[in-house]
RNA sequence: CGGGGCGUAGCGCAGCCUGGUAGCGCAUCUGCUUUGGGAGCAGAGGGCCGGGGGUUCGAAUCCCUCCGCCCCGACCA
């Protein structure tokens, strides 16, 4: 039991100027924690008990599932280089030299030290599965702290590795780990939801993000009553079926006068037609990964034809160009489509026979597929065709999905309904595959005696992040300046006081309160 | 890193434009009173005006520079 009279427990009547978030403010006006730096905070007593509180939730359920280990949080250059990654994290490592010159790290995940001890130590398929995880600070020296303890520079996270014979064997560790987290937020009172992620660069074959939904939230995702869930990166809907303009003429592309009319709305309202009926073409330069230039060349054009009304994910066109996205020059576009931005279409633009092949890459966005009859321009200016139709008049080097989907769209499982919103990520799970174990030389003997390379996974739980979006839900239901947390994650669960000191029986009790 | 903003008492702010060495609310401390919903009255303490340099008789106020923090964009727990 705690005396309140006798704690420290620094509470505002006023928030900091510095505190834009519900959580932070919250945070900081309940005393729970105070700011050290920027991205660096400390826990007072109050934010320390609830942390403790997660993290105890956090470890009772992962134990269920695998082994708590404390690896060091300083890394030598060494085992970073081994994977790679030693360059890749670029600015968001923290680096340091000791005494000696030599070159250490603090550790911002812990991928390489597991597969280190893996490595050294694994020997046998008879050893496998193995799931190691831990509770430990990590450091990454983000770009842009911000939001209080939602996205800082030094945070608990709890990361966990598995290390299997084969994909099924990753298949199980991975549910297990998707079994866990959802006990593990259900038990600390979130209200969250598991969606589909991009898995990026990283290569894995799923990833699981679960997020919170909060305006506080950096993300975008979308989901459905129909339980379909997904990062806006990676989120598809059905849509509404268009029935087509009839088309004018002979049905074959049709130049039109366009003068001064260069915009989705300005070309629209001209014609008198819907943005539906519309082709609106995206021009950028992908700077490619080193990898691809001997075959590719450092950059290449992409172009990208979209329905009028819709707007490009460039996550999803990131994914099929590959490298850095940047929007073309106007010198760069008057090379490829051989006319000035507003007037660009398809037609005359040279698509790259296959997205491994050098040249344009031309991606027709999905929605467009089947259509007829729509509007584009005509890669000459002041014009614009009519009767434009996808496959007949003009083929893309490839078909896909690259636009972001919209509120009230429907869902791809059933069709109800979309709802869209920001979110935070409170935890990821991530079939990882063998990129750490294979490039780190991690093996085990199998049945025949044969040296095969484990399959990993890795699990991640961002333990502030339970606390600040249990907090920013509960804000959000509460006008922005209260919150209620769950019991199980509440620095205390009873609090008792006196409202009445002029009663005996009451002033008595003083003693006797109970946690 | 690019763009925007801020830095004056523990917190929230005013003063700066039109230089004359600092003020308000809350909090804190003391005393008295009060006591069923974050008390009232009276009094008190507390400020390197982010750091450094410059202009000036004189700088919180003007100029230069550095530092820090917040917000908007590329990252991720």
């Amino acid at each position: 039991m705690h005396r309140w009279s006798q704690l420290f427990i620094p509470t505002l009547r006023e928030a900091p100027a510095d505190a834009e978030v519900a959580s932070h403010k919250l945070l900081l006006r309940a005393g729970y924690i105070r700011q050290l730096g920027s991205g660096i905070y400390s826990y007072l007593f109050l934010g320390n008990r609830s942390v403790n509180k997660i993290v105890a939730i956090v470890r009772e359920e992962m134990d269920k599932v695998g082994q708590e280990f404390l690896l060091p949080a300083l890394n030598p250059r060494e085992v970073w280089e081994e994977s790679g990654r030693w360059a890749v994290m670029g600015e968001n490592m923290f680096r340091l030299k000791d005494r000696k010159g030599a070159d250490l790290c603090l550790g911002m995940t812990h991928e390489e030290v597991m597969t280190s001890i893996a490595r050294n130590e694994l020997r046998s398929y008879k050893q496998l599965p193995q799931i190691w995880y831990q509770i430990q600070t990590k450091f990454r020296d983000e770009p842009r702290p911000k939001s209080g303890l939602l996205r800082v520079r030094q945070f608990i996270m709890k990361d966990a590795y598995s290390f299997d014979i084969d994909e099924a064997g990753l298949d199980e560790s991975y549910n297990k780990h998707d079994k866990a987290y959802r006990t593990i937020f259900k038990r600390c009172g979130l209200d969250f939801i598991a969606v589909e992620a991009d898995s990026g660069a990283m290569g894995g074959s799923a990833s699981q993000e679960f997020m919170v939904y909060t305006d506080a939230g950096e993300d975008l995702i979308a989901s459905s009553a129909s339980g379909y869930a997904a990062n806006l990166e990676k989120a598809t809907s059905r849509l509404e079926a268009i029935e087509d303009l009839a088309p004018t003429g002979d049905g074959l592309p049709e130049l039109v006068h366009t003068p001064n009319q260069r915009t989705i709305e300005e070309v629209g309202t001209f014609l008198s037609v819907k943005p539906q009926y519309q082709i609106k073409t995206m021009a950028y330069i992908a700077e490619l990964p080193k990898a691809d230039h001997a075959k590719l060349g450092k950059t290449r054009p992409v172009v990208v034809f979209l329905r009028g009304d819709h707007s490009l994910n460039e996550a999803k066109l990131g994914a099929i160009s590959g490298g850095e996205l940047r929007p073309m020059t106007p010198e760069e576009i008057v090379e490829v489509f051989k006319a000035p931005a507003g007037y660009l279409g398809p037609i005359g633009v040279e698509p790259a026979p296959h997205p491994k092949k050098p040249g344009t890459l031309v991606i027709l966005d999905k929605a467009l597929e089947g259509r007829t009859n729509l509007i584009a321009g005509a890669n000459k200016e002041e014009y614009h065709l009519r009767n434009m139709t996808p496959m007949r008049d003009f083929k893309p080097t490839l078909v896909a999905d690259v636009r972001n989907i919209l509120e009230g769209e429907g869902c791809p499982i059933d069709g109800s309904p979309l709802r869209l919103g920001k979110a935070v990520e409170i935890g990821h799970i991530f079939k990882l595959g063998y990129k750490y174990s294979k490039s780190m030389g991690a093996s085990v003997l199998n049945r025949d005696g044969k040296e095969v390379t484990p399959i990993m996974g890795s699990y991640g739980i961002g333990i502030e992040r339970i606390l600040t979006s249990a907090i920013e839900s509960s804000a959000a239901a509460n006008g922005g300046s209260a919150y209620a947390l769950h019991p199980a994650i509440a620095p205390f669960q009873v609090v008792v006081t006196i409202t009445n000191v002029r009663g005996r029986q009451s002033a008595g009790c003083r003693r006797t309160g109970s946690r």
